[in-house]
DNA sequence: CTAATAGTGTCTCTAAGACAGTATGTT
DNA sequence: AACATACTGTCTTAGAGACACTATTAG
């Protein structure tokens, strides 16, 4: 067996992980960042969950919920729990979508952050919280604009997007940096993230069914159409777009009224 | 100006930062792993370097090169800087792939692992150093295993790729666990980054032109499709190949052979 | 001459995109 | 009656997939 395999100093696995101590130098925190993403009730916006921060550094900026992840648990587990603590809901589609790590991003300590990207059904949309001044936000996004925007609040904070060349290898790519334009702002490097979690859920939209995590159990194929237009931020032909998903949805057999409609439309549900 | 603003301490944010102090707790240790892809010279295969551990744990098995996160460096940085030392190129293709937090991938301590992918033109190839053991690992991947060999070392490492369901929110979506089958093994986590980042690369190869990354200035119509074949682990139709990088791609005028043919072939190279 | 390789033509099938049209309900 | 909405038909274009074909060259 390899157990009983010898290093250099003559010792096994067991051994020389009985006498190994790591190293007494700095390290980073980690911490989760999470895009809380949902549409709201009557299908006018896609939403994005933000916090007000009321200490420094951004005070007064609006972040996104996230947290630490404990030494015992993995990034996904820390994402998880966080849910859970902001809104009660398990089982939310949770998915990774990059590590922000620059220097300097949080101006108190080196803090290296893995972004999650949350969806969950306008069903279960949580109220904000006006204790924590927890709020959702509309969130729409076209070529050259991030807008992000509170009713409620009155809050508005926009991004105009620039386009900027990235060279990595042999390819060049265009991409697009966000440059604040509102009064309002977003705390640390948020902008980029919600960007970043924007274009992945649209990307996604396309390829996957990642959007029917913003859906209840039962829908209207005219719903579902309005969800796919708010997540992708244009309109869809309506022939198209049912040819598109028939595969993917099944008829109920029952008849229900579209969200923003008062005719009767069949009801659909998620075919796995 | 928002520098004068003050929290509830009564403090600016000049104040605030001056006065801070990160909590006394632990903190994960961050490393890059990086997946360097090449292919070699005679377009055999894809090549993937690994380093055999000379300690526990895992002691003789093969692991990704990489290295820690230092405290003024972001982790892209770092990696740029481990390929420099590893192979002395830089400028090289590098795209952050999956960070890997689980607890006890590594039995030593808590480590937390932003994996990359980078990739070098077959022309700049780094021979195997035999001093520490690092080594270029022919590799490819089917619908149902994993394979990395090294020929003059007579190495192999195979994993069988077992079917799993994932469910995340209202959808399921199948994957695929490797499943040691070989002998010799790979470290840590390693075979499932290794999974994860061929994955990535055969993704992005249809809908970006990562691929060029591996080729050098000048190319045959040929040998680029030989080096698409190797990435997606199947046979193209030269006809549709064709028509399909057409537009990514621009004839110099010259000519040449192509590496396997004796026959000439118009030589190109990528259009920006 | 034969076999292999460089390069092109073309057919089918599917999916995206864009309208047009019918039926059914509300006001 | 007028309008909006649910739903379907169909045309065009583009690309993926699959072969068939010609031309060229090594041996």
């Amino acid at each position: 067996m390899d157990s009983e395999l010898r290093n250099k100093d003559g010792l096994t696995e067991k051994e020389f992980l009985l006498q190994y101590r790591p190293g007494d130098y700095e390290r980073p925190s980690v911490t989760v960042d999470i895009l809380l993403f949902t549409v709201d009730p009557e299908l006018n916006s896609l939403k994005l969950l933000l916090i007000k921060r009321g200490n420094h550094p951004y005070m007064n900026c609006w972040a996104l919920p996230g947290g630490f992840v404990d030494m015992d648990e993995s990034a996904f587990t820390a994402a998880n729990r966080e849910l859970k603590e902001e809104t009660g809901l398990e089982g939310i589609y949770l998915e990774q979508l990059y590590t922000y790590s620059q220097p300097g991003r949080d101006p108190r300590m080196r803090v290296i952050s893995i972004a999650y990207i949350a969806l969950i059904p306008m069903t279960e949309a949580v109220a904000g919280d006006d204790a924590t001044d927890t709020e959702w936000f509309d969130i729409s996004m076209d070529s050259d604009r991030l807008l992000l925007t509170s009713k409620e609040k009155d809050i508005t904070i926009e991004y105009l997007l620039k386009n900027k060349t990235f060279e990595s290898g042999m390819i060049t790519y265009d991409n697009q940096v966000p440059q604040l334009k509102s009064k309002s702002k977003l705390a640390f490097d948020h902008n980029l993230i919600i960007y970043d979690g924007l274009m992945r859920l649209r990307n996604k939209a396309d390829y996957t069914d990642i959007v029917f995590n913003l859906m209840g159990e039962q829908f209207t194929l005219p719903d579902l159409q309005r969800v796919y237009e708010m997540v992708l931020g244009r309109k869809l032909y309506k022939k198209n777009f049912r040819d598109k998903i028939k595969d993917k949805v099944v008829n109920t057999g029952e008849e229900g009224k579209s969200i923003k409609g008062n005719k009767m439309s069949a009801l659909y549900s998620y075919k796995k």
